[in-house]
DNA sequence: GTCTATAGTGGGATAGAC
DNA sequence: GTCTATCCCACTATAGAC
C-alpha cells in the first residue's frame, strides 16, 4: 500500500492517520499533523497537495484495509458467509470508527481515488448475496446499522446482536426464496 | 408546532430553514441568517441563546413532520404497510436532505429535544415491525438505503427502488416467519 | 430590539529567504 | 526541505451605546 512514497510522505500519512482515529477529524489540521511530526504548517505543502489529498489517502487506506478484511474471510460449517461477513465489517468499523466515517460519509471524491480501491472494498458483499439489488440492499443494512451505533442513535440497553441477527437472517430468507420481490404488493 | 415563539423568533426559525433546505448546513451561520432577515448577526442573540439551541428547533420540526408523514398512512388492499412506510420515509427524507441529515447524522442532543419528540418519530416503525429486533433492523436498512443514496454512493444506473423492493420484502418474510434468527448459524 | 465594535478562535494556504 | 511571516478566510459570541 502506497509504496510509491518518500518517507516523508509515509510519516505524514502514518500520522495523520493516528491524530483521526484518536481524536476525530476536527483534530486533523495540517498544523497539529506538522507539529506533531515536528515541522512547521507550511512544510507539509513540500510533500502534499493540500489536505483534500491527503484524505484521499487516509480513504484509500481504509478501504483497502476492509477489503482485505472480508477477503481473508474462511468458509465456516454451520455458518452462513453472510453472517461471516456481517460481523467482519461491523468489526472493523466499530474498531476504527472515525476512519469508517471517512469512507462512508457524505460524497466521495471518486475521480481522487485510485482506480479500483472501491471496486474492490464492494466486491464481497457482491459477490456473497449474488444478485446486486441484494448486495445494495446488504450493504445499506450494514451501514445503517453501523453508523447508527456509532452515532448513539440506538436505546441504551438495545440488543445490537440481535437487530443484526434479525436482519441477517431476513436477508439469508430473501436470497434463498425471493417471493414478494417481484413487485406485487409494493408501491414502486 | 413552536406556538409559543414570539413573532421574531418564528421568522428566525423559518429563515433558518430555508437556509439549510436550500444551501445545507455550511450556508446557515449565524452573520447570514441574519443578513436573511435584514438584521446584524448580534442581533439573533436577544431573540435564541445559540446556534445549537436553533439546531434544536429544526431538529424538532422535522422530527415532528415526519411523524405526521407516517401518522398519515391509511392501510391499502394489496400492500404490506412495510411497503407504505418505506416508501413515506425515503419520500421525506429525498424532499428534504440536509433536515433529514441534520435529523439522523452524528451524535443528537438529546437531552435539549423536548419530550416525547423523538419517540414519536421512532413509534411507526416499531408498531409496524412489531419486534423491537426487527424494528431495529428496519430503521437501519431504511437509513442506509437514505444515506447512501443521498450521498452518492449507488452507482450511477443502480435501480434504486428494486433495492428497495428487495430489502423490505426480505424483512416481511422475516417478520411472517423468522427461521434462522434464534441464533444457530450466527457468529453472534 | 437593534446597532457598532470587537474579542477570540480557528482554519487553509502562499511567498520568499535560507 | 525547512523556516518565518503573513494573508485570507470564516465563524460564534459579548459589551455597551442608542
Amino acid at each position: 500500500m502506497h509504496e510509491h512514497l518518500t518517507p516523508r510522505q509515509h510519516e505524514i500519512i502514518e500520522t495523520a492517520r493516528r491524530i483521526l482515529e484518536s481524536e476525530g477529524p476536527d483534530a486533523l489540521t495540517m498544523r497539529r499533523l506538522a507539529s506533531e511530526i515536528g515541522i512547521q504548517a507550511p512544510s507539509l505543502y513540500k510533500h502534499v497537495k493540500d489536505k483534500s489529498a491527503l484524505e484521499v489517502l487516509l480513504i484509500e487506506i481504509g478501504f483497502t484495509e476492509m477489503a482485505e478484511a472480508c477477503e481473508a474471510i474462511r468458509p465456516e460449517d454451520e455458518v452462513d458467509p453472510l453472517f461471516q461477513l456481517a460481523k467482519v465489517y461491523r468489526t472493523y468499523a466499530l474498531a476504527h470508527p472515525h476512519l469508517y466515517r471517512l469512507l462512508t460519509a457524505g460524497p466521495l471524491p471518486r475521480e481522487q481515488l485510485r482506480p479500483g480501491v472501491e471496486a474492490r472494498a464492494a466486491l464481497p458483499v457482491v459477490e456473497i448475496a449474488g444478485d446486486p439489488d441484494l448486495a445494495r440492499a446488504l450493504w445499506a443494512f450494514a451501514h445503517g446499522m453501523v453508523i447508527l451505533e456509532l452515532d448513539g442513535r440506538f436505546p441504551a440497553g438495545a440488543d445490537l446482536d440481535a437487530a443484526w441477527r434479525t436482519g441477517i437472517s431476513a436477508f439469508i430468507a430473501g436470497r434463498n426464496g425471493p417471493s414478494v420481490a417481484s413487485g406485487l404488493g409494493s408501491p414502486w
